[in-house]
RNA sequence: GCACCCAUAGCUCAGCUGGAUAGAGCGUUGCCCUCCGAAGGCAAAGGCCGCACGUUCGAAUCGUGCUGGGUGCACCA
């Protein structure tokens, strides 16, 4: 149930039956009203624009139409009061009851409360992580992980049928060159020098690739020319990165549901397809592109190339998609895959990049676009930078050698739960630091401390009731008598909660799942500065010892906070905990 | 030179896809708590929302043009 969709329901029949009675004119169209939470509390509960977005079509002044539609919706028995206020806005104050009602509908509906119908079925393909499989996985891969699968969370949440994918890189340069560099472990695995040459990865994790090796084709592949073992070892290095890469997704919680190869695309006709599909709308030419201005390229020769007519769809200029000697670019394999998602019948695309792939989106979208007739909207999320920080001080990996900091090492460190979500903290398209410390210190400047430490309390409340001699199931709870639930800071906690499937959808519509995680620390903010108003008025607590019925509405309101914590730490995928420790 | 992203309190950032007097945490200042439901609490100060036009009843939010920072810019993936 969303209230704020209820009460905008309310006010739409009201307005209605103001035309019916001849105040407003017939057939306005009521798709601009809104009903939102003022800015400021004291204004009310809820605030709709309706008299102002009205008032031009109806050829009134908003005033009047407020004044008649707060006459008219005064007889909601949910709507406690009706304001105009400032230029025609409508103030509504809402009846206990109906807060009380939130409380009981988060402890009926439980882990459900929150979840909307607003993607009515449709399927959405998600595609992130997607890390070329030359090794395992690192730092900059991890926010990229976390916001794929928590948007793919909150988005089967709110109905959509969420297919989560990751591209395997698997058909370029790169993979050769895994090969070559994991060939000189090998070498080293039989007590030879490896030699590893510039430009191959230098990284130990190959060690055990080159042991492998020498288990499986002893010293068969030993001075033998690159043309014997490239493509098996190629093809054996990059299984085991994956492998590798599956554990370290494994690490976070990230479970995908298809991979998908890019190697698998050539040969199959698959590239040649999608291109051709292109060329039926005339998007494919021959032609020559023009050097990039202001940039000074030493090596610029004119090159005639197969070009894709981005520039039909909104790109600055026309993409290559086959190179001069005939091959295809890395642009080809990735319209071919994309026009195999299209083809798979999803509704919508997603894709999350890392931040350097900025340049890529126009034309992604664009070939997007031209392939389903701009019938499969492709939403592409960039994801920036995290910064390292140990204790204040920036967190120096050295390249050189060859070692990174790796989603191990911050996972082993931080744990999965706290770097969830401090990559949730802030919104995909803004830097974000990531301190060490600080991620595990236990104050309220921890986000993550703090939410957690919200639900810890609400468990503690029930242990402690138990204690005194109250036990009490959800259904007991949702059953008590909330109307004892009256006082303006416990209705506050309750107005808090009564937002949470509002925020689900906006979190949904925009794709922004770090919506969740700030709502969750106002939701934990809340809770705290109510449970701290116990310690100067006892008739605050939560438990009231010897005071079963007042008990009960007490802690349904703590429990109904609980459960909402815990679906909103679901969706980011961490887990509540029941205690701090 | 072009494209994309960012710019909000001293610092780190939210801000509901156009609403009222722009919020939070940290820091600062003052008060409260010192076997308590306090790994703290309450309160105050602190803002040309980068700048300038424009659209609108109404702009931090939308548009245009600037300024400053980041990223990416022909056969690299």
């Amino acid at each position: 149930m969303n209230l704020f969709a209820e009460i905008r329901a309310g006010i739409v029949d009201a307005l209605t039956h103001l035309a019916d009675a001849g105040t407003l004119p017939q057939g306005l169209n009521t798709a601009a009203v809104s009903v939102e939470p003022p800015r400021d509390a004291a204004h009310g509960d809820m605030a709709t624009n309706a008299a102002m977005v009205l008032s031009k079509p109806a050829g009134l002044a908003p005033r009047a139409i407020a004044e008649a539609l707060a006459a008219e919706l005064r007889k909601d028995p949910r709507i406690e009061a009706a304001d105009v206020a400032g230029p025609g806005f409508l103030n509504l104050r809402l009846s206990p009851a109906v807060w009380q009602g939130v409380v009981k509908a988060a402890l009926t509906e439980g882990a459900d409360f929150g979840r909307s119908t607003l993607g009515q079925g449709a399927s959405v393909n998600v595609e992130f992580v997607s890390a070329n499989p030359t090794g395992p996985m690192h730092v900059g891969h991890v926010r990229g992980a976390v916001v794929g699968d928590a948007l793919s969370r909150l988005l089967a949440f709110s109905g959509w049928k969420v297919t989560r994918e990751y591209y395997i890189n698997d058909g370029g340069a790169q993979v050769n060159v895994l090969a070559r560099s994991a060939y000189e472990r090998y070498r080293e695995a039989h007590g030879l020098e490896p030699e590893i040459a510039e430009g191959l990865y230098p990284g130990d994790y190959l060690v055990p690739v080159g042991e492998a090796l020498k288990a499986k084709y002893g010293d068969s592949l030993l001075d033998k020319g690159e043309q014997f073992w490239l493509d098996d070892i190629r093809e054996f290095a990059t299984e085991m990165m994956m492998t590798e890469i599956r554990g370290d997704l494994a690490l976070l919680g990230v479970q995908m549901d298809v991979y998908s190869s890019e190697k698998a695309l050539y040969g199959t006709g698959k590239i040649e397809a999608a291109i051709e599909a292109l060329r039926a709308k005339g998007l494919i030419y021959d032609g020559m592109l023009e050097p990039p201005k202001g940039k000074t390229l030493e090596d610029w020769e004119p090159r005639q190339q197969t070009l894709f007519r981005s520039t039909a769809h909104g790109d600055d200029v026309d993409r290559p998609v086959m190179k001069s000697d005939g091959s295809w670019t890395y642009f080809a394999p990735d319209i071919a895959y994309h026009y195999d998602k299209v083809t798979r019948g999803f509704d919508a695309l997603i894709d999350i990049f890392g931040a350097d792939h900025g340049g890529y989106v126009k034309r992604m979208k664009a070939a997007v676009a031209a392939l389903s007739d701009g019938k499969v909207p492709l939403d592409i999320k960039l994801i920036q930078l995290v910064k390292l920080y140990k204790g204040g001080e920036p967190f120096k990996m050295s390249k050189r050698a060859g070692t990174f900091v790796t989603l191990r090492d911050v996972v082993e460190q931080a744990g999965a739960d706290v770097t969830r979500f401090m990559m949730l903290t802030r919104k995909n398209d803004v830097a974000l630091d990531f301190d060490f410390d600080k991620v595990l210190e236990q104050s309220k400047d921890n986000p993550v401390f703090y939410v957690q430490y919200a639900h810890a309390r609400v468990c503690s409340v029930l242990r402690r009731a138990a204690e005194a001699g109250m036990v009490f199931s959800d259904a007991d709870l949702a059953g008590a008598d909330l109307t004892q639930l009256s006082h303006e800071a416990e209705l506050k906690l309750a107005r808090q909660i009564g937002e949470w499937p509002r925020l689900v959808e906006i979190a949904a519509k925009t794709n922004e799942p770090h919506r969740i995680a700030f709502y969750l620390y106002e939701l934990a903010s809340d809770f705290h500065s109510l449970w701290n108003r116990g310690n100067d008025d006892q008739s605050l607590r939560f438990v009231q010892e010897g005071n079963v019925a007042t008990s009960g509405a007490k802690i349904a309101l703590a429990r109904a906070t609980g459960v909402v914590i815990a679906a909103g730490l679901g969706i980011l995928g961490v887990k509540p905990v029941q205690e701090m420790r």
